[in-house]
RNA sequence: GAUCGCGUAGCUCAGCGGUAGAGCAUCUGCCUUUUAAGCAGAGGGUCGAUGGUUCGAGACCAUCCGCGAUCACCA
């Protein structure tokens, strides 16, 4: 760093500025060798992006710089450029230069820029990891000392960014698939909304909040865990589809699959059911999975998922039978231990039947939901917001989407008589005060909507970081979150 | 939160009781179509931190910090 300083102040004694304001560019490296053909006329360009290699021979360098789309190879040459070729001795790999020349092909075949002007734009301090590749006869590519350090690179993603390209491709990906699904929703007319981050009752999810507090107000307020009760309040006051893409935020442990702030797409649907939602479900991922791959299949490890609709459809309890013979329905507190005990699985004493029903499926279910399944209908003790099914007994109409043995959404028939509800909420209570920690807690307010009427309503919720590690073949979230939480650095 | 593993140059790593190493990067010289450019030379380190054991610690021990993997909690 001391030495690019020096050289800092060499290019300014020179008359260099090595941070200027702006830069004229007509093309971009991928455009440009998508498009150069060794016949056209001759085609002058002007590019700019970081260097990432240079190799100097004298009067003559190349070098090859990144821009968004990917690397060109620049050619300097002193008798084209003059005296500015004896300041790219002080540029080094890192700075960011704009190029304006022509297109040619070199003698080793790599379609380049001739370089006839260039300009410095930004003079880096700091020394970048330098990342070597070598393509043999057979195009197979070989990194040399890539930059892997996981803590350096989640610490320092910018760093990540620019020098590892399959880590930015991951995360325009990303992109993509929020603008698919955007425009899908938006063109069945569903509203974006904002509802607030900051709520003085959380709610929607069952899980542990932030706390944090309002100075002016002199009150607690908990970053939301959900949107769910927010967007319902809506379908109340007469929209018929909104959606939000929002952080929601659980203090809780962290994983393979789970950051404190994630990112999750909740949908509401007045008139509908959980039926509804389920054709759209398969429809929304279906088309994210073509815009973004051209195809419907996405290879994860040994499997191929085809996200072609429809999706197998399951019950809770018809799920447990297939894969375990096990009939769990109307079984009681007692006889549902007895079982997961034959099946070697560890309860803890305090949960209810429920959580027992949960813990079985997610044992002797779940590992073998590979290709897209919809696991419809679940206890009503797990499921508070959730209305009752319409002919089984002690059941919900809720479904959760699984892929990859991983659960991606979960949607209800959303429960909407106001007097359930109420009572629903209070035998969450009661969990709390037993020491439920996750239970949630009663919203009056909430309950004043619902008494007014919200008309029957289809609810979604998919958890996007998990949708785009599924599209994206990344196995960490947080290879699909740019900066994931880390404890702090010292 | 628990268990195990890791932390040495800008990056990737070797060294595992006896003078801190390699490749790339950097610097100097040569080189006007190179591409992991090449050739010749040079510089670069609180070996994560703090204590301890030892004649002697990068290495052994303890504690702490950070990261990772697995598990637990959790969708």
């Amino acid at each position: 760093m001391k030495r690019r300083r020096e050289e800092l102040d060499q290019l300014r004694a020179a008359n260099v500025n090595p941070y200027p304001y702006e830069y004229e560019r007509n093309a971009t490296a991928k455009e440009i060798l998508a498009a150069y053909k060794d016949e056209m006329p001759q085609w002058i360009v002007s590019v700019a992006g970081r260097i990432m290699s240079m190799r100097r021979m004298g009067k003559a360098s190349f070098a090859h710089i990144l821009d968004m789309t990917g690397r060109i190879q620049v050619y300097l040459k002193k008798d084209d450029l003059g005296e500015p070729y004896d300041h790219f001795k002080l540029l080094d790999i890192g700075d960011i230069i704009g190029v304006e020349g022509y297109v040619f092909r070199t003698k080793t075949g790599e379609v380049s820029i001739h370089a006839q002007r260039y300009v410095l734009l930004s003079k880096s301090l700091r020394p970048l990891p330098v990342v070597k590749e070598k393509t043999d006869e057979q195009g197979n590519k070989t990194t040399f000392d890539p930059f892997q350090d996981k803590e350096l690179r989640y610490r320092q993603r910018y760093v990540d960014l620019v020098v590892n390209h399959e880590v930015r491709d991951t995360f325009i990906k990303r992109s993509m698939i929020l603008r698919q699904m955007r425009r899908f929703l938006d063109e069945k007319n569903f509203l974006e909304v904002e509802t607030p981050a900051l709520q003085p009752i959380y709610g929607g999810a069952s899980a542990r909040p932030f706390e944090t507090h309002h100075n002016a107000l002199d009150i607690p307020l908990f970053l939301r865990i959900a949107d769910e009760l927010y967007l319902k309040r809506l379908i109340v006051g007469g929209f018929d589809g909104v959606y939000e893409i929002a952080k929601d935020f659980r203090n809780e442990g962290m994983d393979r699959t789970h950051n404190p702030e994630f990112t999750m797409m909740e949908l509401y649907v007045a008139y509908r059911d959980y039926k509804w939602m389920m054709e759209l479900v398969e429809q929304m991922v279906f088309s994210i999975a073509q815009s973004l791959n051209d195809s419907a299949t996405v290879k994860l490890g040994d499997n191929e998922i085809n996200f072609t609709p429809p999706w197998q459809r399951l019950t809770m309890f018809g799920s447990i039978e297939k894969y375990s013979s096990k009939q769990l329905r109307g079984k009681n507190e007692a006889e549902l231990r007895a079982i997961a005990k034959e099946l070697n699985i560890d309860l803890d004493p305090k949960i209810g039947t429920g959580k027992i029903i949960d813990e079985i499926f997610s044992v002797v279910v779940q590992p073998h939901l590979i290709q897209p399944t919809f696991i419809m209908d679940y206890p009503v003790e797990l499921s508070p917001l959730a209305k009752k099914h319409r002919s089984e007994e002690g059941l919900v109409e809720r479904f959760e989407g699984f892929v990859n043995g991983q659960e991606i959404c979960n949607a209800f028939s959303e429960l909407n008589d106001p007097l359930d509800q109420r009572a629903r909420f209070e035998e969450q209570v009661k969990l709390r005060e037993r020491g439920d920690e996750e239970a949630q807690t009663m919203d009056e307010d909430f309950l004043r909507a619902l008494e007014y009427g919200m008309p029957p309503t289809a609810g979604l919720g998919i958890g996007i970081d998990r949708l785009v590690m599924l599209l994206t073949q990344q196995d960490h979230i947080r290879d699909v979150i740019f900066f994931p939480q880390m404890r702090s650095e010292k």
